[in-house]
RNA sequence: GGCGGCGUGGCCGAGUGGUUCAGGCAGGGGCCUGCAAAGCCCUUCACCCGGGUUCGAUUCCCGGCGCCGCCUCCA
């Protein structure tokens, strides 16, 4: 075919440019194997319900992982559930039950709120419980080869025997140490040494594991050492998260790693944070919004559009009015679903970039498409190129080009679907679905007062559906309905 | 104190050394429509301040002001 793009559609030659956090620069996301992509993203502590800042994070990578994949790569994704820690313990000791219910039941909602979001499964779901074994093992290793120490209240990594130690944080260990704060009541010898395995006093009735260095549970950064290596193998391509575990948590499992001799990942990427009146959404400041209240409000590809909609890296405002223009504008996306059905379907089905030509998507929206994402991810751009692709199919479609508009209309619904947006009312979600035949008869019966130009029988049907909870459009291609 | 980032039109949010300065939402006008809805066309509104570099800066440099984040559990 004319005009293939080969560029982006390519398994073996990956043109994504990506942030890589380590060195501050967009650079090729060079992968270890040609076409094929590892990655981790750290995961939640399950020990409360998911709040917007985990929604954001869910998406961007989820977002990637898909474009990855659009573009011909296969993509093995792994991303870890934390539950054991301080916080699920604390929480349940506050509700007299035990650490495996409460984490249990926040993993429940968790994976609620992610289907709701259309964020896809990981390929893996490690669970730190689960990795115990593997985790003593590589704190043996690390005391063994004089990177960790034992101390009376559990072992810690000693940061000065990791060379680089605050590349992530863009400075280096000396400098971190000047605002540093010392837990209190921790027995390690420099502030920024942390915890590979807490230690548990027998006698408490808390969550353990036998080690060598008597019964307890592992630290925090650990974990994602161990499940990263033990499942994606060493010198992995991408490890992920949110702009606040760059610095301590993604720092330390690198210090780990070094310490080891082991190679960990290629390329860091952060998504940034969201806000509140300009002012980072976190637990502890106490102003966040939980996913579940948010997906229970508004359409929730809403919120995957709204995340969209600006660039991952940078801070993205979420309020009622940012997340109701979201709404909007999915309206906008719908409505030409709505006046292409089979054409936006038949392009959401497409899930390669090198089936999307065969399939009637124009190149030219395909590389605009292409060379967006290419370029660190720029789904802002990837988002206006599809606005504006909605317009030119009306506008085909308004002067007779029926060919041309639904090619453009096939293109809406294969670049939407790559980045995980389903179109059309059958994505509004539940109850709000297809007409049922009720409303279909009111239509004909409308139609055909028209038809008659019998028009205050026409609107009174039209006021009927209304009642129903539906909207009527006219067009050149017949009624519809729409839901409101 | 150290480090990083940001300040764009009514709102959200991209981007660029200069000519048509993304996109969405909202506003105004028009077309279409029996009337609407949807859509199309046109349109209002811009680059924190002060210097500098330049033929030319919103874009580069310096300084200022303001805001935010990390350095502590945190997506």
């Amino acid at each position: 075919m004319p005009g293939d793009p080969a560029r982006p559609t390519s398994s073996s030659t990956l043109t994504l440019r990506l942030h890589d956090s380590a060195t501050g620069q967009v650079r090729p996301l060079a992968l270890r194997q040609a076409g094929e992509v590892s990655m981790y993203v750290c995961g939640p502590t399950v020990y409360d319900v998911p709040h917007l800042g985990h929604g954001r994070f869910t998406l961007v990578f989820d977002v990637l992982r898909r474009y990855l994949r659009f573009v011909g790569l296969r993509v093995r994704y792994v991303s870890n559930v934390t539950d054991v820690d301080d916080k699920i313990l604390e929480r349940a000791r506050q509700e007299g039950c035990p650490a495996t219910e409460v984490a249990a039941r926040y993993e429940a909602v968790w994976w609620e709120a992610m289907a709701q979001l259309a964020v896809e499964r990981p390929d893996e779901v490690p669970h730190a419980t689960a990795w115990v074994p593997q985790m003593v093992a590589l704190v043996e290793e690390l005391v063994a080869k004089g990177a960790a120490y034992e101390a009376p209240d559990g072992v810690y990594l000693d940061v000065s025997r990791v060379p680089d130690y605050g590349l992530l944080a863009l400075q280096p260990l000396a400098s971190l140490r000047a605002g540093a704060r010392v837990a209190g009541g921790e027995a390690k010898r420099h502030p920024f040494d942390f915890a590979l395995w807490k230690k548990v006093p027998g006698t408490q009735d808390q969550v353990s594991w036998p080690s060598p260095f008597g019964p307890g549970r592992p630290g925090w950064h650990t974990e994602c050492v161990v499940m990263s290596l033990g499942l994606l193998g060493e010198g992995f391509d991408l490890h992920g998260g949110g702009q606040d575990l760059r610095f301590p948590h993604h720092e330390n499992e690198r210090a780990q790693a070094v310490a080891l001799g082991r190679a960990f990942a290629r390329h860091w990427v952060h998504n940034g944070f969201v806000e509140v009146e300009g002012q980072k959404m976190s637990k502890s400041l106490g102003n966040f919004t939980s996913l579940p209240d948010l997906l229970a409000q508004a359409d929730p590809r809403a919120y995957r559009l709204l995340v969209l909609r600006s660039h991952y890296r940078r801070p993205l405002e979420v309020t009622p009015a940012t997340v109701g223009d979201a709404e909007s504008g999915l309206a906008r996306l719908d409505a030409l679903a709505r006046r292409f059905p089979e054409a936006v379907a038949a392009g959401a089905q497409v899930d390669r970039a090198s089936e999307a030509i065969r399939a009637g998507v124009p190149a030219a929206a395909l590389e605009g498409f292409c060379r967006a994402m290419d370029e660190d991810l720029d789904t802002p751009g990837a988002l206006a190129g599809i606005f504006e692709l909605v317009r030119q199919a009306h506008q085909a479609a308004d002067a007779g080009q029926e060919n041309e508009a639904l090619g453009l209309a096939r293109a809406v619904g294969c670049l939407a679907g790559a980045l995980g947006l389903a179109l059309g009312d059958h994505a509004l979600g539940p109850g709000r679905t297809e007409p049922d035949e009720e409303a279909k008869a009111l239509l004909a019966a409308r139609d055909e007062a028209r038809q008659a130009r019998r028009f205050e029988e026409a609107d009174r049907l039209r006021d009927e559906l209304a009642a129903r909870g539906w909207t009527v459009e006219d067009s050149p291609e017949g009624s519809r309905l729409r839901p409101r």
